[in-house]
DNA sequence: AACATGGTCAACCGCTAGTTA
DNA sequence: ATAACTAGCGGTTGACCATGT
């Protein structure tokens, strides 16, 4: 298996993306899609490798992605699926739609597991699939396992387990997080606009590349509450599922 | 006010898997 | 079957920012 010849560093601009650029990126996608990362720079007219380009859009500039932080919910589905599923952040991120890999593996170094640590210091015993102990539950938040777009709730496909994890009888064990993980799991994954709704969702943009140009300017509280009322209504709406019954407030 | 330290996150690097000729 | 190539993944880095001293 050859390796790829890396992208000629000659030319090649390298380091933060400008708002022109990723103006140049959006609108090149948005009219031609991005079939060839590796000719697409050359293309659009971006002295930028493809590599580069691919990860600007993917964890950047896709319309779908969602900013802001990660709400209780996500952060304890993130710690569940890595139980799972390991240091797979791509595969955590199809569970987590509008989350990146990268936003996901970024979390889980600088916020989850300084907090696993620091409760499995005050006590806790939890391990992970593998045996290690860098992972733990929260030793007071209920373990929830989500498979979380609203379309698929929306399906009543959702395999969803909640329980306490003060009542050890009511948690999901390896085996049953494993046949959750099935197939199916990884046959979804989160669409990438290449479709005709991208006259749609590229409606965003533009206040997307304002941010950018002044980075950290969003309102994190606002975007936070923004997700609380997703989840909240989400939850209000699928009272007709019996496991719900169950699910403490927050 | 100035500096040190730590946290966050976008971007890069190197590798592997998958595809094609 | 093999080599050439691309896409995608996970680990790491470094710049920027906030906070503490």
């Amino acid at each position: 298996m050859g390796r790829a010849p890396c992208c000629e560093k000659m030319g090649m601009k390298r380091g933060p993306w400008t708002p022109e650029e990723d103006q140049i990126l959006i609108n090149y996608i948005h009219l031609y899609g991005h079939s060839n990362w590796r000719a697409l720079p050359k293309h659009a007219g971006l002295l930028r490798c493809g590599k580069s380009c691919r990860l600007r859009w993917i964890n950047y500039l896709r319309p779908d992605i969602k900013r802001g932080n990660f709400t209780p919910q996500e952060e304890q589905t993130i710690i569940n699926l890595h139980e799972v599923l390991g240091n797979r952040w791509s595969a955590i991120a199809a569970k987590l739609p509008g989350r990146t890999d990268n936003e996901i593996k970024n979390v889980w170094h600088t916020h989850l597991k300084k907090r696993l640590n620091k409760n499995q210091n005050n006590g806790g015993d939890a391990k992970d699939i593998n045996g290690s102990n860098d992972t733990t539950h929260e030793d007071k938040e209920p373990v929830m396992v989500y498979t979380t777009s609203p379309q698929q709730f929306s399906n009543s496909t959702t395999t969803l387990d909640i329980s306490d994890n003060n009542n050890k009888d009511d948690t999901m064990s390896h085996e049953d997080i494993s046949a959750l993980v099935d197939e199916s799991f990884w046959s979804e994954v989160v669409s990438v606009d290449n479709s005709s709704n991208n006259e749609k969702k590229i409606e965003g943009w533009e206040g997307l590349l304002e941010r950018n140009s002044k980075r950290h300017s969003y309102n994190n509280s606002k975007l936070y509450n923004d997700d609380m009322e997703f989840w909240f209504d989400l939850f209000t709406s699928c009272r007709r599922i019996e496991a719900f019954s169950d699910i403490p407030e927050f």
